[in-house]
RNA sequence: GCCGGAGUGGCGAAAUGGCAGACGCGUCGGAUUCAAAAUCCGAUAAGGGUAAAACCUUGUGUGGGUUCGAGUCCCACCUCCGGUACCA
């Protein structure tokens, strides 16, 4: 084998890495330090590995490669995202089962990741479909549904840190007397029904997001401009009951225990960013009946003694706020079209415009509302409430800029303050009145006339409180209101719990049964499955066809699956349902660390040896939305005791994308089917094998920056393995034998001084994921070895180390040819010592006035005046000071002069 | 609109406030070869300068600033990419 043959060299090694278990991870190992590297699995798609997932993928490897060198345990498994539409579509149009196809192309992925040589413990492999796996999203399912959030418990966690909050089991919600004194049963209805009003996971009738075409509701997060993000399919909204998790319970927690995480500022911004987090105030408006006048007492004494109700009254509107320093410039008010107070407000000459628009608010898809965003539409209720502060009679309205799923889907509007109602107001002629202008000295003119003036600044027209800045009457006025029971402060969140329930057939069923009454409709009361009796199996099934209504699939099952009469009599019917294809990923880094046991989601003694994960690695769209669920559910586990970190990923990175090989402008777009730009890994290894793959996928740039493709770039790192192959091989031997000039020979200062800065540089840039820079650092030796006339076994043997994380065939093939029998992956790490990196001349650079004029070769060590000393002998130097006053002169020894003159 | 990130040779990119362009690609020249492939050696920011060197000037999106010294820090702006979008 005279040429660098990565064919055979791969395979072989593939084989003995497999056949010798050498990636088996053992638990609990006390003697070592533990490490938790983990990727983002993949959804296995019929397309198969794009080159996209080997970027990270390789450099989880390397991290973990190099740990295990270092002497950590290292956990690094795979596994599979395998619910999810396209095989149930796969399904719809061939009739093969979702499960046969999402085998085949699990089958496919794992042939493609193991051709790249990734050193998984392949015995930790689990797939979201596996029966084993999702009997425990189930069994975490019911753990949600039997929490509650009791957002007043203080209370210690196994972290030491003391919160305010906590998921509670729901036996332990205090149930109010007057419900659990009837009949002196624990049990009765009404406490059943009122425990399920506050479980986590709870059903509720509410618009949703219904894709005709994907035969399926759709989170607002899964929807992009109206259409889904899947496919691009229209969506349109209509009412529907559907299972919801309270992650608002949660909000505060997810956005404040960000801090703790070694995360990108950006990201966690995201994160911050999507929860919305705002401080404001409600505010209770009294409805005016109609007959009443404005002077009825009201403009005397506004404000009256009493405490703030919990739940608004029944004639009266509660608003959310956040800018309460603008209550006397109300001028109208606005309900939701949702809102249940628009038919008690509409009077009866208005009652058939507003009767239209809701219908028509009803109807409109999010693609319309955005459609229409720039023109404000509403329709006047012909209905007024009172504004507390000022006992004015403010018209009511209604339109569908504001939302009923945020605040109290009401709002006092403040036009010359706010921009939407200030457009709003003018269009449809609604007076405009100033109440905040512009502090002095701040640079703000408010010009009221044309643009609404949305700065803080100091109140006028607000009676005693003129003159207040902004936030002191933002803080003033919400205690008034609070003292006087028509207001408090409020806290408000963009984030809206997360609808979890799906039509389709592939996805987790829910362990949950409905209680049916004597005539077959269901009661709305609820039973679960029983923990020993998951998983909740799918029903048999040969026709996929979507039910083309919002009647989920498994209603189609057969009555043996859907039906049973519980022991005490009652007749059950399955939840239909199933769950998100996020239910799986919620959790999985869990089960990798116990992927086998079948008595619990996770061993607690496993739990707590390999949480959190020290290195999550993965694209960055799932910044948003996998992350924030996953470190909810994670929160409610620990709550509730079953795992004892907070967060589960401690340190995430996100790879950037690779784009497509740049056009003839140099314009690079994203690797699409559509755009015909997409390379297949399958190729690259074919053509120039896994080694090359992995280093070319690393050396692009750094990991993090969105990068094109180059075939060029491929070839380039190929040809460096040939030259380390070649520095090694002799390569016009028959057999594979060491070059001639690979000898036991004692390496030269100068050998030793490349390589120990090699194996500084390399250690460095791997401990700050900077793989591009360690492999040019790399080829840097490989070119001065092998220009060297004689090349110790024992350098290139360190060298081969060094390499090994990044190429790990080549390199067990070069550390077996040197003599060695085993395999590298467990030898230790190379170590440099900083004595041999000391040269004893250093050349440095001196400026006059900043520009270089010189550099001088000076011994090493030399202080600042041997320096200057020297410097000053030099002919260049001389001559651009000549004639010059030397004003000072700065000296790095070692670094660099610099003379300042005049 | 708002919030992030990034702009450096022909291209991918390097550079704890201290020699801008390491390393790789490409290109050009040379060696090897009957020839080619493969491989090896050398040159390669731009402009000026020289027989050749030396040397000089200008250069990290634009304009300012801080500093002995700025690709790096600060201010303003331009362009591109990502996120988000009636959230009161």
């Amino acid at each position: 084998m005279p040429r660098y043959d990565y064919k055979s060299i791969e395979s072989r090694w593939q084989q003995y890495w497999e056949q010798n278990d050498t990636f088996r991870t053992e638990d609990c190992v006390s003697d070592k330090k533990k490490l938790y590297v983990l990727d983002m699995f993949p959804y296995p798609s019929g397309s198969g590995l794009h080159v996209g997932h080997p970027e990270g993928y390789t450099a989880t490897d390397i991290v973990c490669r190099y740990s295990r060198m270092k002497g950590m345990n290292v956990l690094h498994p795979m596994g599979w995202d395998a619910f999810g539409l396209p095989a149930e579509e796969h399904a719809v149009k061939t009739g093969t089962h979702p499960r046969i196809t999402t085998e085949q192309n699990i089958a496919t992925f794992k042939r493609q990741l193991k051709m790249l040589g990734f050193s998984y413990d392949w015995n930790r492999e689990l797939a979201t479909t596996d029966p084993d796996y999702y009997r425990w999203t189930q069994w975490i399912f019911l753990q949600l549904f039997d929490t509650w959030y009791d957002a007043d418990f203080e209370w210690t966690g196994p972290d030491g840190v003391k919160r305010k909050g906590k998921g509670r089991p729901i036996s332990e919600l205090p149930i109010p007397a007057e419900l659990a004194s009837e009949n002196g049963k624990p049990a009765s209805e009404a406490v059943r029904r009122y425990q399920d009003k506050h479980r986590l996971a709870y059903v509720s009738e509410a618009p949703v997001n219904w894709c005709p075409a994907l035969g399926t509701v759709l989170a607002n997060e899964e929807i992009i401009d109206g259409k889904s993000e899947r496919g691009g399919h229209p969506v349109v909204r209509m009412p529907l009951k559907q299972w919801m998790l309270r992650i608002t319970a949660y909000a505060d927690r997810l956005a404040n225990e960000l801090e703790s995480l070694t995360w990108s500022e950006a990201i966690k911004l995201m994160q911050r960013n999507w929860i919305g987090r705002s401080v404001g105030a409600e505010v209770d408006f009294r409805i005016e009946s109609g007959e009443r006048k404005a002077e009825n007492g009201a403009a005397t004494s506004p404000l009256s003694e009493k405490p703030f109700p919990r739940e608004p009254a029944a004639d009266t509107i509660r608003i959310y706020t956040t800018r309460p320093d603008t209550l006397f410039g109300v001028t109208y008010m606005v309900l939701a079209p949702e809102h249940p107070l628009v038919d008690r407000i509409t009077t009866p000459e208005q009652r058939a415009a507003v009767n239209e628009y809701r219908t028509k608010a009803s109807l409109k898809s999010d693609l319309d509302r955005t459609d229409l965003a720039k023109d404000k539409t509403g329709v006047f209720t012909g209905g007024y409430a009172i504004n507390p502060v000022n006992g004015e009679k403010v018209p009511v309205w209604i339109a569908d800029y504001v939302l009923i799923s945020y605040g109290t889907g009401a709002i006092m509007a403040v036009p010359a303050h706010d921009e939407r109602d200030y457009e709003f107001a003018k269009t449809f002629g609604i007076p405009i009145r100033q109440v905040v202008a512009p502090a002095p000295g701040s640079g703000h003119v408010a010009d009221i006339d044309n643009v609404a003036f949305v700065e803080t600044g100091v109140a006028v027209n607000s009676g005693k409180y003129d003159g207040t800045a902004t936030a002191e009457f933002k803080s003033q006025i919400t205690k008034d209101l609070s003292e006087a029971g028509v207001g408090r402060e409020a806290v408000n969140y963009r984030l809206r719990d997360w609808l979890f329930s799906r039509q389709r057939y592939w996805g987790e069923p829910f362990p949950i049964w409905h209680e049916l009454d004597a005539e077959g409709n269901p009661t709305g009361l609820m039973r679960t499955d029983a923990v020993e009796s998951l998983p909740v199996l799918h029903p048999h099934m040969e026709d996929f066809k979507p039910t083309g209504t919002p009647e989920p699939m498994l209603a189609k099952a057969e009555p043996t699956w859907l039906y049973k009469t519980d022991t005490d009599g009652v007749k059950l019917k399955r939840e239909t349902n199933s769950m998100p294809q996020w239910a799986g990923s919620c959790w999985y880094y869990l089960r990798f660390c116990d992927n086998k046991n079948s008595n619990n989601f996770i061993d607690p003694a496993k739990e707590k040896y390999w949480l959190p994960v020290d290195l999550y690695i993965g694209g960055a769209e799932h910044a948003v939305l996998h992350l924030l669920y996953s470190r909810f559910w994670h929160k409610v586990l620990f709550d509730r005791g079953y795992v004892t970190t907070p967060e589960p990923f401690q340190k995430l990175v996100n790879q950037g994308m690779i784009l497509g090989e740049p056009d003839e402008n140099g314009k690079a777009e994203k690797m699409s089917k559509s755009r015909g730009n997409v390379i297949n890994p399958d190729d690259i290894v074919r053509d120039y094998g896994a080694d090359a793959l992995r280093l070319y996928e690393m050396f692009m740039g750094p990991l993090e920056q969105v990068k094109p493709w180059q075939m060029s770039g491929v070839e380039g790192v190929y040809r460096f393995l040939g030259r380390v192959w070649r520095m090694v091989i002799d390569d016009r031997a028959e057999a594979v034998q060491l070059a001639s000039n690979v000898t036991d020979a004692e390496p030269t200062e100068e050998q030793l001084r490349v390589l120990h800065k090699t194996i500084k540089a390399v250690t460095d840039d791997i401990d700050r994921l900077a793989f591009n820079t360690a492999i040019s650092r790399m080829m840097e030796f490989t070119n001065f070895m092998s220009n060297q006339e004689v090349r110790p076994k024992s350098v290139l043997s360190s060298f081969v180390q060094l390499l090994s994380p990044f190429a790990p065939h080549i390199a067990e093939e070069l550390w077996a040819a040197l003599g060695q029998t085993k395999t590298m992956a467990y030898e230790p790490w190379p170590q440099y010592d900083p004595a041999m990196l000391v040269e004893d001349t250093v050349e440095v650079p001196v400026q006059v006035n900043g520009k270089l004029r010189s550099k001088i070769v000076v011994p090493n060590g030399i202080d600042a005046a041997e320096l200057q000393r020297l410097a000053e002998t030099d002919e260049s130097v001389r001559k651009h000071l000549e004639g010059k006053t030397v004003v000072k002169v700065i000296a790095v020894p070692g670094r660099l002069l610099n003379f300042v003159v005049k």
